[in-house]
Formats: C-alpha cells, structure tokens, sequence
RNA sequence: GGAGAGUUGGCAGAGUGGUCGAUUGCGGCAGUCUUGAAAACUGUUGUCUGUUACAGGACCUGGGGUUCGAAUCCCUAACUCUCCGCCA
C-alpha cells in the first residue's frame, strides 16, 4: 500500500511513476485525494465536536466531586445534542475511512526509475545472459519423460492422493530435492542470512501485510473453518514476522533464509506450458528476505541478484536475467529481476527466481518501521528473492544434463546427494 | 475437548467509573561527580493523527455496548497461563 503522506505530498511523482504500468492510475490518485480532503474535513468536524464533549464530562466530574449535584444534571442535558452529533460524525467518518482505504489498496507499487515501460512479458529486458545452451544427444526427451523412464516423480499418484499438481517424489527423485534444500539453504547461510523455519499458514493480517490480500485472494488455499491460508511463498510468514515492529537503525539490514513448500492454486492459470514440472499447486523453495534502510535497499538487490548468480553458476545452467517491465511485475514491487534458465528439451526459458525490491509498499502495511537518526520512526523497505525455486531447476537440470548412460548430477549436488548420476 | 485465571507503555508491574495517557521499578538517553569507567544523584523517555504554529483528537489485546464520563462495568473475538483429558 503506497503511504498516503507520500500521495498527498508527491502526486505528481506518484502519478508518473505509476503510468509505467497503466496511465489509469492517475485518476485513482485524484479519487484518493478527493476522498482523503474530505475524511480530513469529517473528522475536524467530529474532533471539536468530541473536544467540546470531552470538557463538558470533566466538568461535570468537577462538580459531582464538589457535591453540586444540581448544576451537573442541568450540563448533563447540554451533552445529549453533542452525544447525537457524534455518532453521526463517526459514521460518516468511518465511511470515508473505508473508502479511501477500498480505493487505495487498489493503487500497486510505483515502479523504480530504471523500470522499462511496457505492458506485456516480450517488452521485458534481457539484462544479463550467461552459460552454453548445450547440444542434446538425439532423441532427447523433455523432463517429464526422463522422470517417468528414471522413475523419479510420479504425478499419476499424487493425483490420487490430492489432485493434479500435487507430484509425489520417490528415490533419487526425492534425494536430489532435498540436496537442493540444503545446497541452498547452505549457499545462504554462507552470505550471511539466518535460517527461519516460519509456519506455513498464516492469518489474514500476514496474508494482508505482504500484499497477497485482498489483491490475490484466489492465488492462496484458504482452511476456511479456522480461517488460514496456506502460504504461497515463505515471504509472507518471514516478512511477517517483522509487522507492527519498530526496529533500531543499527539492526539494519536483517537477512533471513527459509525453506517451505509452497501452495498456489493458480486458478485459471492451468493450460498450455504446464506438463510435468513447469507449474505445481504445491513446490519447494527457498527464499531470502530482507529488511532494509531505505538508503541500502537497491544496494541490497544488487547483492541479492549476485548471490542467485552464483547458484546458478554453480549448478552449471545456462540463465539470464530480465528486468521486468512495469505492465510484468507484480503488484506490491518496485523493481523486479525474474532469472531464467533454458531448458534445453523444451526450448523454452523457465523462470526460477524472482527477486524485487518493495520499497516501502510492503513496510507501509506492515507497520514495519525504524527509528532513524533524528528519532522518527520510518519505514523501512523489504526485499526477497527466490534462491532457488525447485522444481524449474530440477527439469533444466534433467533436461540439459542427459546423457545416454543417465543424467548427470552437478557437481555441488553431489556431496548433497550421494551419487553423481541418475540412471 | 472440559474447567479456571489473565492480556496495561521497550520490559516488569500498580491502577476497579471523574485532571489517568496512566503510580513505580528496570532498561534507554542527557547531565553532575570522575583522568576514564562504575556507583550515586538530577533530568528526560510511547505511538498515531492533526495545525504554518499552538491547540485539538485517538490508542491500556481487537470489535461492540452501557454512561454526561470507561484502563476500570457488560457482551464478543483472539491470544497466554494453570489443571484435567487426548496425542507425535
């Protein structure tokens, strides 16, 4: 949710930064402001008319301690017609309330200066490329063959024990995930993050804090007889953990790692580019989260970005890295890179990491703040990057590395897994 | 799941209808003393909103109610603790 102090003060800016996504947003700023002037205007109104309320009761407390019980009945009167005022103030106030906040939660992030215009996912920039597109052996197949003719994920099953989307990973398929895990989650904890295993439902308030609520509510399973959320990404329990928190200066920037698997329904998103591993209602994947100075936060995406390089590099896969245009990235972000890598078998690029900046979009719901050097507390801005999402990876990895005696394991992974081919 | 107790400022903990936004202690900050530090002493110390500024308003877990007036009474939700039951 963009700050309303920052609206108010820097419309214009808003306005520009915001018409890289969709010049729509202009109008919805002027309807924020217009009914920002009047809730302002309501609620004068209902404070003096409170103020006027509140010194008649401490009068009246005055007297009835004096003993003059009289002339404190006769104020008694005077308080009905302020009593009735009141009330409708606070109605009218709370409806103004609600409206500025249904139309501002509908405003997204203003995108970074760097942000390329466009609407769709082609006018994204490529913005850094590395690693050979390797020369498969004939007959190469796609990842879902090689999973079915190495037996490593059984799909059918999981679709009977949940329902499509919901793959069960056997032998070396299941061990291969788990060294991913933990060569991940090691990676991390070596560039200084702290390993977090946070629950994996959370409330409203959380699913409102990082932005899933209300804008995505159809993304996430809801357990609605104790009204949870199974968590799409392990940023919303880690981020949460830092709402209604007011952090000390020095404390900054805090990093955290955490494994969790994810649950997404993608509701209307099944269709074509989605056999085997391309897209799942549940997958694993470790992300990284930070909480930063405003002044450090692009400083800290830059660190971040490096870091999903070297795990990319050393798993050995050909990837690149798009900026993300302001019409691709998603709503509560300032500035994405989505990395990708090339499964080679399918001809396409997968993304595997996302990795933004929220700026203080994210911070501004959740009450997260610091208290900086002149003693104010400010918000501070949020990050998080995939590092890495599994599935995408483990079909680049298939694909890219079969050979005819089997697929080969990358070499960090095979400390992780005990064996270096799959066959 | 059953029964009971509780939730107050960074923390601990008073306050049971009328200058209570809240006694006090600890912690934090500043000062005195000291070569410096500690101790001691003194002062200061919540958040949000609002105004050019002053004023004003809101917040004692959340929501609702009673009252001229609520931290204090009532209802409700969430959470915590204790006992019992169940259980990896």
């Amino acid at each position: 949710m963009l700050a309303l102090q920052y609206l108010r003060e820097q419309s214009d800016e808003a306005k520009e930064r915001l018409s890289k996504r969709n010049p729509k947003y202009a109008e919805i700023i002027d309807q924020v402001l217009a009914i920002d002037e009047e809730n302002r205007k309501a609620k004068s109104e209902m404070e003096s008319n409170q103020s006027e309320a509140n010194a008649i009761a401490k009068k009246i407390g005055e007297l009835m301690k004096s003993g003059n019980k009289a002339e404190a009945e006769g104020l008694k009167m005077q308080t009905a017609k302020l009593k009735e005022n009141g009330k409708s103030f606070e109605e009218r106030s709370k409806q103004l309330e609600q409206e500025l906040f249904d139309v501002l939660v509908t405003l997204p992030n203003t995108p970074h200066e760097s942000v390329p215009v466009g609407q769709t996912a082609e006018e994204n920039i490529t913005v850094f490329q590395h690693g050979e597109i390797p020369v498969l052996p004939e007959g190469a197949l796609p990842h879902w063959d090689l999973i079915k003719k190495y037996d490593l994920i059984d799909f059918e099953l999981g679709s009977k024990i949940t329902g499509a989307g919901f793959p069960v990973y056997k032998g070396k398929g299941a061990r291969i995930q788990r060294a991913m895990i933990n060569f991940f989650l090691d990676q991390a904890i070596a560039a200084g993050f702290t390993e977090i295993q946070p629950p994996l439902l959370v409330n409203a308030d959380s699913g409102f804090g990082t932005g899933q609520l209300p804008d995505k509510e159809g993304q996430m399973y809801h357990a609605t007889v104790d009204d949870l959320y199974l968590i799409p990404t392990a940023e919303v329990p880690i981020t949460n953990i830092y709402r209604d928190v007011i952090l000390k200066e020095e404390d900054l920037p805090i990093k955290n790692v955490g494994y969790t698997p994810c649950f997404r329904r993608e509701a209307g998103a099944w269709g074509a580019h989605v056999r085997g591993l391309n897209r799942l209602h549940q997958f694993d994947k470790v992300e990284i989260v930070q909480i930063a100075h405003p002044d450090q936060s692009y400083a800290l995406l830059d660190e971040m970005v490096i870091h999903v390089k070297s795990l990319l590099e050393k798993l050995e896969l050909p990837y690149r890295i798009l900026h993300l245009c302001g019409g691709d990235m998603g709503f509560t972000s300032a500035l994405t890179y989505d990395f990708e890598t090339y499964s080679t078998a399918q001809g396409r690029w997968l993304e595997v990491s996302s990795t933004s900046n929220f700026e203080s979009f994210q911070a501004n719901r959740l009450k997260c703040r610091f208290k900086n050097k002149d003693g104010k507390n400010q918000l501070v801005h949020t990050l998080n990057g995939s590092a890495l999402a599994l599935p995408r990876i483990l079909a680049t990895i298939l694909e890219n590395n079969q050979t005819p005696g089997g697929i080969k394991v990358p070499k960090v992974l095979v400390p992780y897994c005990g064996f270096d081919m799959i066959n």
